[in-house]
DNA sequence: CTTTAGCACTCATCAGAATAGAGTGCTAAA
DNA sequence: TTTAGCACTCTATTCTGATGAGTGCTAAAG
C-alpha cells in the first residue's frame, strides 16, 4: 500500500460515506490531494480491488469500499474528528444536569449519542462483579402494607411492596429490619442459600406471610442482578439511512432491537475502551451490513458497562467514534458525581 | 338500504378485510347468501357507490369499502365474534397471574391484546379525578441518604432519594415524617400552594438542604399527576399489514407512537365502554387510513383509563372489538384484586 | 319491473425493446 | 509512469404493446 493508494482509498471511503453512491475515478481526481488523471486513478483502483479493499457492484459502476477497506480505513487512515461547539455544549447540557436515577442518566447519554450521530444507540446498565446488599429496611406504610427498601452497594435503591396480615407495631418493623440487616448486609445478592432462608424464617417469627413477600423480593433481586438491562434509543434514526428503504430490513432490525438477549451479545466481550466492529465482525448472524462502535465506561477505574452506536457499514466512523468517546467520558464523570 | 344491498355491502367488507384486494361483483356471487348473477350485483354495487358506502380505485377495478361503509358495517351489519378457546385461555393466563405492580398489569393487558389482534395496542394508566396524598414518610438509609416514600390514595407508591448534609437521628426522621404527613395527608397532589410550602419550610427546620430535595419530589409528583402515561406495545405488528409496505408510512406511524402527547389525544374524550373511530373520525390530522378501537376500564365503577388497538381502516372490527371487550373486563377484575 | 346474458370499453400491470449514459479497461503515445 | 482516446459493458429509464380483470350499458328474458 503506497501513499497514493492510501490516498485513493481514503478518498473513496469519504466520498462514499457522504454520497452513498459508487464513486468513480473521475469523481475523486482533483480533490483529496489527487493531482493525477482519472486513468491513473483507475489503474490504482483496479489494484485496490485486487487487494480486496474496494469492490464494484457491476462492470460499469464506480467502486464502493469493502468491509476490509473500512477496516483498513479505521485502523490506519481515519483522521480525528473535531467536535463542533454545539456538539460539546449539547453533551454537557445533557449530562451535567442533575439527575438522581441511574436509569435517567444512562437514558440521557444514549439519547444525546443518538441525536448527534443520527444512529440508534445502545447502553447497557452497569454490572458490578458481585452486587452486595448494603442496607435493608422494612418500612410500615399503613395497616395492610409495608415497603421493603433494599440498598445495594452500587448505590441502587430498590423497593418492593409487602403485604401485612396482622397488625404490626413500629417495634416489629424495627426488629425485622434489624434481622434482615444483620443477616444480609454485606452479603452478595445471589448468595441466597437455603441456609440463609431458614435462618431468616426462624428469626423473623413475627409473621409468616410477610416473610413470603420478603423472600419473593429477595429472589427477584438475585435474579435481576445477573442480567444487566440494555436500552436502545433513537431507533427511528434508521429511517434516515438509505440502506433501510426496504421494509423488510427495517422490520428485521427493529425486531432485533426488541430482543434483549441478542443485544446482550453486542455489548459483551468488548475490550476496554473504544471498539469498532465492522460488518461480518459484528457477532450477529442474521443481520448484515451493520457496524457497531462501542465504548466501555468505568466506575472506580473498572469497566462496568457499555455504550455504543449501531449504523450501516458505511457509517461515519470518525465522527461517531469521537462523539462516543466524549459522551462516554462525560457519562463516567456524571456517574462518579451521582454515586459519590 | 334494502336487505340485498346490506348483504352485498357486508360481503364486500368481509371479503376485503380478508383479502385486502378490491372485490369484484363475480367474486361475491354464490357466497354470502347471494344467489343472483354478477350483473345484478354490479347494479347494486353501482348504487352502493352512489350512496357513498363503497368506492372504486379505478374504472376496471373492483370495489373497496369507504369509511362511510365501514361505519355502516360497524353500526348495523357486524356480527358478534366468538372467542376461540385458546384466546380465552390466553387472556386468563396473562391477567390472572399474580402481579403487584400496576404497570406490569397494564403491560400484560396491552401485550395480550396486541398478540391476539395482531395490531399495536395502547394502554393509558389510570387517572383519578384528583389524586391525594395518603401517607408520606421520610426513611433514613445511611448517613448521606434518605428515601422519601409517598403513598397516593390510588395505592400507588412513589419514592425519591433525598440527600442529607448533616447527621440525622431516628427521631429527626420521625419528626419530619410527622410534619409532612400532617401537612399533606388527604391533600390533593397539585394543591402545592406557596402557603403550604412556606409552612413546610417553617416547620421542618431540621435541615434546609433536605427540604429542597423533598420539595423537588413533591413538585414532580404534582406535575406527573395530571398526565397519565400511555404505553404502546406490539408496534412491530404494523409490518404485517400490507398497507404499511411503504417505508414512509411505517416511519410516520412509528414516530407517532413515540409522541406521548399525540397518543393522549387517542384516549381522551372517549365515552364509557367500547368506542370505534374510523379513518377521519380518528382525531389525528397527519395520519390517514387508520381506525382506533378503544375501551374504557373502570375502578369502583368509574372509568379511569383506556385500552385500545390501532389498525388500518380495514381492520377486523368484529374480532378486535370483542377481544378488546374481554380483555378490558379481565383487566378490571385484576385491578380490583390488586388494589383490594 | 326485475334479472341476466352479452359485449364493448377502460385501465392497471407486466414483459420486452429501445435508448441514454455512466464508468470502466485497454491500448498506444507522450 | 502517466494519460488521452476509445470500445465495451451494464444499469436505469422510457416506451410500447399485449393481457386480463372488471365494469357499465343494452337488450332480451322472466
Amino acid at each position: 500500500m503506497d501513499d497514493r493508494k492510501q490516498l485513493i482509498l481514503r478518498a473513496i471511503i469519504r466520498e462514499y460515506i457522504g454520497k452513498i453512491e459508487p464513486v468513480s475515478s473521475k469523481n475523486i481526481t482533483g480533490k483529496y490531494g489527487l493531482d493525477v488523471s482519472s486513468a491513473t486513478v483507475r489503474n490504482e483502483m483496479s489494484h485496490l480491488e485486487k487487494l480486496g479493499y474496494i469492490e464494484q457492484p457491476h462492470t460499469s459502476a464506480g467502486r464502493i469500499p469493502s468491509e476490509l477497506g473500512y477496516r483498513y480505513y479505521v485502523d490506519y487512515l481515519m483522521e480525528k474528528y473535531r467536535l463542533a461547539l454545539r456538539e460539546k455544549q449539547a453533551i454537557d447540557n445533557q449530562l451535567d444536569e442533575r439527575v438522581d436515577k441511574l436509569e435517567s442518566l444512562l437514558e440521557r447519554a444514549g439519547a444525546i449519542l443518538s441525536e448527534l450521530t443520527s444512529y440508534p444507540s445502545i447502553v447497557s446498565e452497569p454490572t458490578f462483579k458481585q452486587k452486595k446488599y448494603r442496607h435493608i429496611k422494612l418500612v410500615g406504610i399503613d395497616e395492610k402494607l409495608a415497603l421493603l427498601v433494599i440498598v445495594l452497594d452500587d448505590g441502587e435503591i430498590k423497593n418492593y411492596q409487602v403485604n401485612l396480615v396482622g397488625r404490626m407495631e413500629d417495634e416489629d418493623f424495627i426488629r425485622i429490619s434489624n434481622v434482615l440487616d444483620e443477616q444480609l448486609a454485606g452479603k452478595e445478592v445471589n448468595d441466597l442459600s437455603g441456609n440463609l432462608v431458614e435462618q431468616l424464617a426462624f428469626q423473623a417469627v413475627a409473621d409468616k406471610l410477610v416473610l413470603e413477600d420478603v423472600l419473593r423480593a429477595l429472589t427477584e433481586v438475585a435474579g435481576n442482578s445477573n442480567m444487566n438491562n440494555i436500552h436502545i434509543s433513537g431507533t427511528l434514526n434508521i429511517f434516515n439511512q438509505p440502506e433501510f428503504k426496504d421494509v423488510e430490513k427495517v422490520r428485521d432490525l427493529l425486531s432485533f432491537f426488541e430482543q434483549q438477549k441478542a443485544l446482550q451479545r453486542l455489548v459483551e466481550g468488548g475490550s476496554e475502551g473504544i471498539s469498532i466492529k465492522i460488518g461480518e465482525e459484528v457477532p450477529l448472524d442474521n443481520l448484515e451490513g451493520l457496524s457497531v462502535i462501542t465504548s466501555t465506561y468505568c466506575i472506580n477505574g473498572k469497566p462496568v458497562g457499555t455504550i455504543g452506536v449501531i449504523g450501516p457499514t458505511r457509517m461515519t466512523y470518525s465522527k461517531s467514534s469521537t462523539l462516543l468517546e466524549k459522551i462516554s467520558e462525560g457519562l463516567e464523570v456524571s456517574l462518579i458525581k451521582m454515586l459519590r
